[in-house]
DNA sequence: TCCATTTCTTGACATAAATCAAGAAAACAT
DNA sequence: ATGTTTTCTTGATTTATGTCAAGAAATGGA
C-alpha cells in the first residue's frame, strides 16, 4: 500500500486529505498467473494500480496475438474506452505472473467525481498522459528502425527481459521474435 | 458555422442551451497556406475546429520531417498535452492550404467549465476518443503490412489524395513516398 | 530430478520496403 | 502561356525484417 500511495501521489499531486480518501477506495486483489484481468467483449469495470506483477494487453487476429501493450509495476491499468463510457472491452488482459493490484470499482469511481474537488483535473491529467505515450508509440514506428524502437525500450525496461517471454516484447514493439534476438544479441556484442 | 454546430452536436451531443453557450465562444480564423497553427516550442493556447482546409502536425527529426497526422474539416485541432498543461508544444502544424477554424482561446475553455454542466464529462469523452484513435494507430503499425495501412487509410480519405502532397500521407502511415506511389499505383489497376 | 513443454537462437532463404537516381508530370508564379 | 519548382513515378539495387525449420536452452510440472 506503500508503494500505491506514494504512486497516488507522484502521479497526481494530491493532498493529504484526498490522498487518503481516495486510497480508501482501492481494494486489494490478486490474480494468478495466467488468469485474465479482462476479456475482450466484457465491460471494463475498474481501474486498478499494479502492485506487484505483470500484465499483458493483447489482441488475437488472424490467430496471431498481438501484444499491444505490458503493463508492470507501478503502473495503472483499465481499458480506458471501456471503462469510460462503458461499451465492450477490445482488448485481453492477461497476468504473466502472480499479480497484485489495488483497484476501484467503476461505481466507486464515479464518487470521487464527487468527493474530490478537482477530481475532473486529475482524471484529464491521467488520460492525457496515456495519450501521450501512444503519441510517442505512433512517432516511434513512424521515425525509427525496429533496432532504434528495441534499444529505447531495452533502455527503460531491462528488468523485463528476464520476467516474461520475449516474443510478447517483439510483438508489442512491432517485430517478429526471431529479429528481436538478433537484434539483442547484436547488442550484447557490441 | 452551420457545419461546426453539427459537429459540436454530433460528438458531445449537448442540448441547445448549452451548444448555443459553447459554440458563443469560438471565433472565426482563418490561416493562409503554409502559415502556422502552432509552432513547436510555443504553448498551444487554443483548441480550434477546422472548418474548412487542412493542417499537417509534423516533427522534423534529423533534417526529415516525420508527418504525425493530418487534420481535415470536420475535425478538432490541438496539441492536447500543451493546451491542457501549458507545456512547450512538441509539434508544428502548419496550413496545407488556406484553413478556416473556430477557435477557442485557452482562456475561454476554462470558463467552459463553470458554465456547462457536466462539462468534465465531455472533457473526457474527447480526450478518451483521441486516445482511442491512437491505440488504433498503433495496432496498425502492430499487426498491417504498409499495404493494408494505405488500404485502410485510403478508404477512409480518399479526396485526401487529391489535396495534398502524397509524400506527407507517407510518412503519416508510415512508408516512404516512393512505396506509397507503388502501391497505389498496383490498386489502381487490380 | 527428470520429462514434457515452451521459448529462444541460429541459419538459410524469401519478401517488403528503403534508397538512389532520373525523367515525367503537375503545380505555381510571373 | 512559359519557365521554374515541386512532386510523382519508375527502375535498379540494397537493406531490413519476416518466415521457416531445427536444434538448444530454459521453464514448469509431476
Amino acid at each position: 500500500m506503500q508503494k500505491f500511495n506514494q504512486s497516488l501521489q507522484a502521479y497526481f499531486n494530491l493532498n493529504e486529505n484526498d490522498l487518503v480518501k481516495i486510497a480508501s477506495y482501492f481494494k486489494s486483489e490478486t490474480i494468478e498467473k495466467d488468469d485474465y484481468f479482462l476479456h475482450a467483449g466484457n465491460q471494463c469495470k475498474k481501474l486498478s494500480f499494479i502492485n506487484d506483477g505483470i500484465l499483458r494487453i493483447y489482441m488475437t487476429i488472424d490467430r496471431k496475438e498481438i501484444t499491444q501493450w505490458i503493463s508492470t509495476s507501478g503502473y495503472f491499468v483499465t481499458e480506458i474506452s471501456s471503462f469510460m463510457f462503458e461499451t465492450p472491452a477490445r482488448w485481453e488482459m492477461q497476468a504473466l505472473s502472480k499479480t497484485t493490484l489495488f483497484t476501484i470499482s467503476k461505481e466507486n469511481y464515479e464518487r470521487l467525481n464527487q468527493e474530490i474537488e478537482n477530481w475532473h483535473l486529475i482524471e484529464k491529467a491521467f488520460i492525457s498522459k496515456c495519450f501521450a505515450m501512444l503519441e510517442d508509440r505512433v512517432f516511434s514506428h513512424l521515425s525509427m528502425t525496429a533496432e532504434e524502437r528495441f534499444e529505447f525500450f531495452f533502455s527503460q525496461n531491462k528488468a523485463l527481459f528476464n520476467e516474461i517471454p520475449q516474443q510478447y516484447i517483439a510483438s508489442m514493439l512491432g517485430m517478429s521474435p526471431e529479429t528481436l534476438s538478433r537484434i539483442r544479441n547484436k547488442q550484447l556484442t557490441k
